[in-house]
RNA sequence: GCAGAGGUAGCUAAGCUUGGCCUACGGCGCCGGACUUGAAAUCCGGUGGGCAUUCGCCCUCGGGGGUUCGAAUCCCCUCCUCUGCGCCA
């Protein structure tokens, strides 16, 4: 949510951001709508103001006509009231709903472009793998190991879901404990959070108005599944105002991540585009100063997980028309698919600014007696589950169908150094 | 799920029975000032959000409605916390 203030006085700014994000948002209706509101709230403060002026004076005056005067004047001053009440509550209402459908302003750094073509590769790590022998998918390696299963998957949930099995199962949570361990190391604690959330924390950390079809919901007790552990551990702040000596709050959790997906992907068979995957998410909570640096940080961390791995990856950064809708900064992580011959995203690592604590009303003070300001959130994925175990098994497939483990993981693994049927 | 007790400012905590003296008592923390060589102690003032920024005005007692000239206070709905019972891995 950007500043209400920052909107009235950068009209222009914003509508080139939307232009630039080739995004839209009714800025002529908050425009509108703030206007008129604050038009309204004069006249009614104003109001306001003589009620509790004559309403004094009805406590004090003992004179049992004058006091029959003035409640007479109060319930005309009523009538006046109720009806530009609701005028202002409906106006107040309607550009509050607009503002919330404005997306973040990008960070200067981030490059012009229409979509992900435009995107920047900033580094690459390793040197893409290229196998003697005719690379395998991860389908058809995981089926004929029968470590992944989505015939099975669809059985029990439908398209979109799949079911780990043997190794395979065990590789989750051996990458699950991999990731976190290296996470703790670098300083971020870890959170075991829920997977339904209620949402007042969706619509903290963005998802909220405007991608309610992404989500699942249940109805009944409106909840919803966590899309990533994002919004859950964004929104452990929600409504605070912290301490400036605590910061950073740098969080670590795993969670399910569910998303429904309405749309069909070309180029993501498998497991790669799902209903729903395991993610380590990791999420920091910093002073407004810091976040550029945060981020730094976050996306080394990240990136610390696939050099152990030892995958060959890079770092790219977003153009303004493939940013996503809160993020003002973001960094995506993608490791090199030897059968597919492309770059697959396993990461990525944002810088929100203020955009999400002015949201979710997640504030610090500098010292105790100074007023209270935002703070700057980031969060990043640590990686995706799902997707990196694709990687392993396209990197690092053998020509007889086994898949060797990266050595750091064997530990992991039970000193598994082999997958094989 | 049922019953009871609660939710008041950064924290703590009065007020609610009996509506107006609430411009929300007091304390802690913090800031500024006075005093002091310096500090402590003491005293004075400040310490939420919005609109205007010159004096000012409005809002804020978990949230939303209602009654009333007037609601922290009365009524209804709702959310959350705690205790007991029920259910349960």
């Amino acid at each position: 949510m950007l500043d209400i203030k920052f909107i009235r006085e950068n009209e222009n700014a914003v509508r080139k951001m939307l232009a630039d994000r080739k995004a839209e948002a009714d800025l002529d209706g908050f425009i509108e709508a703030d206007c008129r509101f604050r038009e309204i709230v004069e006249r009614v403060n104003g109001l306001k103001h003589e009620k509790n002026v004559v309403s004094k004076e009805i406590s004090t005056e003992k004179d049992r006509a004058a006091r029959q005067e003035r409640i007479g004047r109060m319930k005309g001053l009523n009538v006046e009231l109720r009806e530009l009440d609701e005028e202002s509550k409906a106006m107040e209402a309607k550009r509050n709903e607009i503002r919330l459908t404005i997306p973040n302003f990008p960070h200067p750094d981030v490059p012009v472009g229409e979509d992900e073509s435009k995107n920047v590769t900033i580094s690459t790590w390793g040197d893409p793998r290229k196998l003697k022998f005719t690379p395998r998918a991860h389908t058809d390696i995981g089926s004929s190991l029968d470590i992944i299963d989505i015939e099975r998957g669809a059985k029990v949930s439908g398209s979109g879901f799949y079911v780990l099995k043997g190794y395979g199962a065990r590789l989750e949570r051996a990458l699950l404990n991999f990731m976190m361990d290296i996470h703790s190391e670098q300083g971020w604690k870890e959170v075991w959070p829920p997977a339904l959330v209620n949402s007042a924390s969706m619509v903290g950390t963005g998802q909220l108005p405007k991608f309610e079809e992404d989500m699942y919901r249940l109805p009944k007790d409106d909840l919803y599944l966590v899309p990533t552990a994002e919004v859950p551990i964004t929104n452990l702040h929600r409504d605070e105002i912290l301490d400036g000596d605590d910061l950073p709050l740098r969080y670590q959790a795993f969670s399910p991540c569910f998303r429904r997906e309405a749309g069909r992907h070309t180029g993501e068979e498998g497991i790669i585009r799902v209903h729903q995957f395991s993610k380590v998410e990791l999420v920091s909570i910093c002073h407004p100063d810091a976040s550029e640096d945060e981020l730094e940080k976050l996306t080394r961390d990240a990136e610390e997980v696939l050099k152990r791995l030892d995958l060959p990856y890079r770092r790219i950064i977003l153009c303004k028309g493939d940013l996503s809708f809160s993020s003002a900064k973001t960094y995506d992580l993608e490791v090199y698919s030897p059968f597919e011959e492309r770059w697959l995203e396993v990461s990525s690592c944002s810088s929100f600014g203020d955009f999400q604590a002015r949201r979710a009303m997640i504030k610090f003070r500098r010292k105790p007696h100074l007023p209270s300001e935002f703070l700057h959130t980031l969060n990043g994925s640590g990686l995706a589950i799902g997707r990196t175990m694709v990687a392993i098994l396209e990197n690092y497939q053998l020509e007889d169908g086994r898949v060797e483990l990266p050595k750091k993981l064997r530990p992991y693994m039970r000193g598994l150094e082999v997958i094989s049927i």
